[in-house]
DNA sequence: CTGTTAGCGCGTTCAC
DNA sequence: GTGAACGCGCTAACAG
């Protein structure tokens, strides 16, 4: 592996005249700059990125620690973070806390050795721990999917608010009334504000709420279809399934299947997360999509602002809107298309 | 930021102590240690894995560069390398080619002036370039989705072979004898197995194969769509549709739906890939599934294996079974089960 | 415009 | 068992 001090020797200059050359800081003739690019060509040259982070203290990494990459939300977060950090320069380390606290500080640790610049957190239980972790060693944070806790890290998520409430104004709109809420964590921030956003509908529309259909469990398939499973045996049954997340979902329309429930025709199901290719496959689940191109976009654009203007400001929390799209599943009486409606208004 | 001076000094030793208490090489006596241990933790002392890197010559840093992570088989194989490398005291570099071989020659050099210790290549055009490269650079790589090229480098994949003949297979069994083949790229590895398998399949079964319904292309939905619409022209039509990537199937299925054309009454559907929540919300494509957190795994481990044993021995060339999953869109008959069919049977 | 020099923070001889 | 000194490869001052 060549080193400057090669290319140095090869190029006839020193090793400083060959970094000017190079990254084209500080001065150098145009004929010296060809013939350093020459040698550097000729040798196979690639800067060690160790020594110049050593030495600029910026080592053009940034860190993306996502709950889950299977789950194809943050498939998309993650591409679109890749690309914008890499538009900058800059590369991704990638984590999988696989929502465990610990596994997440690990890898908060392991970042933090590498020196990244900045760091995109998708908290696994709450953002407390790990953005206390961050920002006491002074590294630029955006937080995705929950709050932010700290002042001076930013925060983006969808409108889960509004998510809920168009999730439960379909579902009112069209008759339902004893309608299950398939909940993920109890005290995570998207639960409290899907549930929310649930909730403030039925108020609206003057429609009273059964607390014994308002589940709270973990953001998971098998425990999502043992939940549903109890859901049934009650009576009155209810009449429709919301569920908080596709994963949810999966568990819950299994549970049905099970029991030998039909949809929409027994019960209806609508569910947050819209996942592109099985809708393409197969249009089925009537759910709320979340923009996670753009929620990954601006994520890691705000990032990269605060990792280039010193970090300074307020924490600033972006909200960004969710759409409706109505499939079978709800028991919509669809023409053969689906129908796509947007949550522009504002969620408080 | 806290560096190793601090500790020793906090710790009343000098830093070449410190170094040996913490990493555990050379001596130090138990009670040292623990003072230099109470010492970092005090000071939240993280090591720079920059200084570190450039003084042993390892980064701790495996790259990983795929076409898509948007794709779920790439996103699983992901989260299965990151599972492994992070086992190993190792992260991920994560880089998205978007099958474009001048991004993915970025991304190769970034990587490289990080000084990976290792590379997980999912080539965009063919494995030759960006293959060179690594090996000029002398850094261990395994090819994911493609045939090794170069020896010395390791090689995963899926039973392409496998696959295509159990697609054309189940699809003659049904009694089709038209059966189109939307295959990827000419020329890639993936395409020409998966047609290879395929046409196996036929002469297994003595059925003579129509050159005109065999329709390379691009591993993409919308040119899927096209090459469909112009398939569906023709006559006599095919009585079944084979796509080889769930995109091309996605393409496929749009156009067969704009054609009003019914699936699997009008015409049969199978597909490579396997969708996971797409199969688990409404069972509806019969599909060939790859094992992509074994491959992913798999190669992982190969790439770490050969990082410890100083990349010696020749390149291993690893196939993994796939399987034959039968849902709705082939026509099957089912009561309620989706058949499962292994592909047990070695491919040449 | 270019060369010399001094670290960045760490691991590692080699004395003691 | 421990410390002093060196150098990994690079860039930022400063001199010239």
């Amino acid at each position: 592996v060549a080193t400057i001090r090669d290319v140095a020797e090869r190029a006839g200059v020193s090793t400083a005249t060959v970094s000017r050359a190079l990254n084209g800081r500080g001065y150098a003739s145009p004929e010296v700059r060809d013939r350093v690019r020459a040698a550097a060509a000729d040798l196979g040259y690639v800067p060690n990125a160790l020594a110049r982070g050593l030495k600029t203290r910026r080592s053009r990494l940034v860190g993306l620690l996502v709950p889950e990459l299977v789950d194809p939300l943050y498939a998309v977060v993650a591409q679109a973070v890749e690309r914008v950090a890499s538009a900058e320069g800059s590369q991704v380390l990638l984590g999988v806390s696989l929502d465990d606290p610990a596994r997440e500080g690990a890898y908060l640790d392991l970042m933090l050795a590498h020196r990244i610049d900045g760091v995109l957190l998708a908290p696994a239980h709450g953002p407390e721990s790990a953005v206390r972790r961050v920002e006491a060693a002074g590294v630029p944070a955006v937080v995705i999917d929950d709050a932010a806790t700290a002042s001076g890290i930013d925060a983006v998520r969808a409108d889960n608010v509004g998510g809920g409430r168009l999730l439960a104004e379909h579902l009112l709109g069209r008759g339902c009334r004893r309608i299950a809420f398939l909940n993920g964590r109890a005290g995570s921030t998207p639960a409290r504000e899907r549930e929310a956003g649930f909730r403030r509908a039925f108020a609206a529309a003057g429609v009273p709420i059964d607390e014994r259909l308002i589940l709270p469990g973990r953001w998971e398939a098998d425990d999502a279809r043992q939940r549903t499973a109890a859901l049934l045996a009650a009576r009155p049954r209810p009449d429709a399934v919301v569920a908080a997340s596709a994963l949810i979902a999966v568990g819950a329309l299994r549970a049905l299947g099970d029991a030998g429930v039909r949809v929409p025709d027994d019960i209806a199901v609508a569910s947050f997360d819209d996942l592109p290719f099985a809708a393409d496959i197969d249009p089925f689940l009537t759910a709320v999509a979340q923009p996670a191109a753009a929620i990954g976009e601006a994520a890691a654009t705000m990032l990269m602002e605060r990792i280039a203007g010193a970090a300074a400001g307020p924490g600033r929390e972006v909200v960004l809107p969710v759409s409706l799209v109505v499939r079978r599943s709800s028991g919509a009486d669809l023409s053969g298309q689906a129908a796509d409606v947007g949550a522009d208004r504002a969620a408080p």
